[in-house]
DNA sequence: CATATGTCCTGAGAGC
DNA sequence: TGCTCTCAGGACATAT
């Protein structure tokens, strides 16, 4: 599932495609019910074709290809979709192929086995507003007075309103756990009771957290999902402190055993130790 | 308005 | 062995 760190990594991955002009946008023959990309391939294809990636960004969970005339191609992988400059793990989940020109990879594939993801190209004028309406500062960005300022009103528990995207654009399931462990708050501690140094908390901790994860290519789970463009695992969930760890002995305290409780109908870890209200 | 729930989807694993 | 059932999770639509 990526988050923030598997998608920049995504992003860095895709590096050798900056500099490309598109021969095509194509959706590959897919038996199951294709993905939503807006707008239809036709045109999407019709509006890229012959144009050049002049650079690659990222928002929140999003890879974003801009082109030279200021398009942009937002890939949002959601679940189980993957960018990839290498074949991917099977031909049927195949979802988008941008075939490339002038660099020294052929081509960059969109492989999604659940079909969750979308595709979606932005002209010039209307990039920033619209994706400013839908997410908030990139998490890597955030800080304390933010948070505070975004969620500090809301009676929602922490951990439910660090995945709300317009709050703060890159936290998941996974990561939301491991933030609120390092910072050693109780994930169901509602956000109108979070002071301001426990925000600043959550602000260093996300940072940390999140930084450290990139270094390690991000977390591939034990479904194995996740790759890197070239379908190598990631290496950070060997550092998971709380996530997937229930019923474990908190590998800080050494005396807590992690819990799992649902929180808006997704699991939540934490160390009943470490973490105080 | 804020918060909660249902929905999409596939494959792994449980249980019979 | 092989079937059916449940569950997982991100973002959005719909309901409370």
């Amino acid at each position: 599932m990526p988050e923030l760190p598997e998608v920049e990594t995504m992003r860095r991955g895709l590096l050798p495609a900056v500099g490309a002009r598109l021969l095509s946008a194509t959706r590959p023959p897919c038996e199951r019910r294709p993905i939503q990309i807006r707008p239809e391939i036709k045109r999407l294809d019709g509006d890229l074709r012959g144009r050049q990636i002049t650079g690659l960004g990222r928002r929140g969970k999003r890879v974003l290809f801009h082109f030279d005339d200021g398009q942009v191609l937002a890939i949002e992988p959601r679940m189980t979709g993957i960018v990839m400059l290498a074949d991917p793990p099977t031909r049927e989940h195949l979802r988008l192929r941008l075939e490339l020109s002038g660099v020294s990879v052929p081509e960059v594939l969109f492989w999604d086995r659940r079909g969750l993801g979308t595709v979606t190209l932005y002209q010039a004028d209307g990039f920033e507003q619209q994706i400013n309406a839908r997410l908030g500062p990139d998490a890597l960005e955030i800080t304390g007075e933010a948070l505070k300022q975004r969620l500090g009103n809301s009676r929602r528990p922490v951990k439910p309103a660090l995945l709300d995207q317009q709050a703060v654009a890159g936290i998941g399931n996974l990561y939301a756990a491991e933030i609120l462990f390092l910072s050693k708050i109780d994930p169901r501690l509602r956000c109108n009771r979070v002071s301001m140094p426990k925000w600043r908390r959550i602000a260093a901790a996300t940072h940390e957290v999140l930084k450290l994860a990139i270094e390690h290519e991000g977390s591939t789970l034990s479904d194995g999902t996740y790759r890197n463009v070239l379908n190598d695992p990631g290496g950070f969930q060997n550092y998971h402190r709380v996530y997937d760890r229930e019923g474990q002995t908190c590998r800080v305290c050494r005396s807590g055993i992690i819990r799992r409780i649902v929180q808006t109908q997704r699991s939540t870890f934490f160390c009943p130790v470490c973490q105080r209200r």
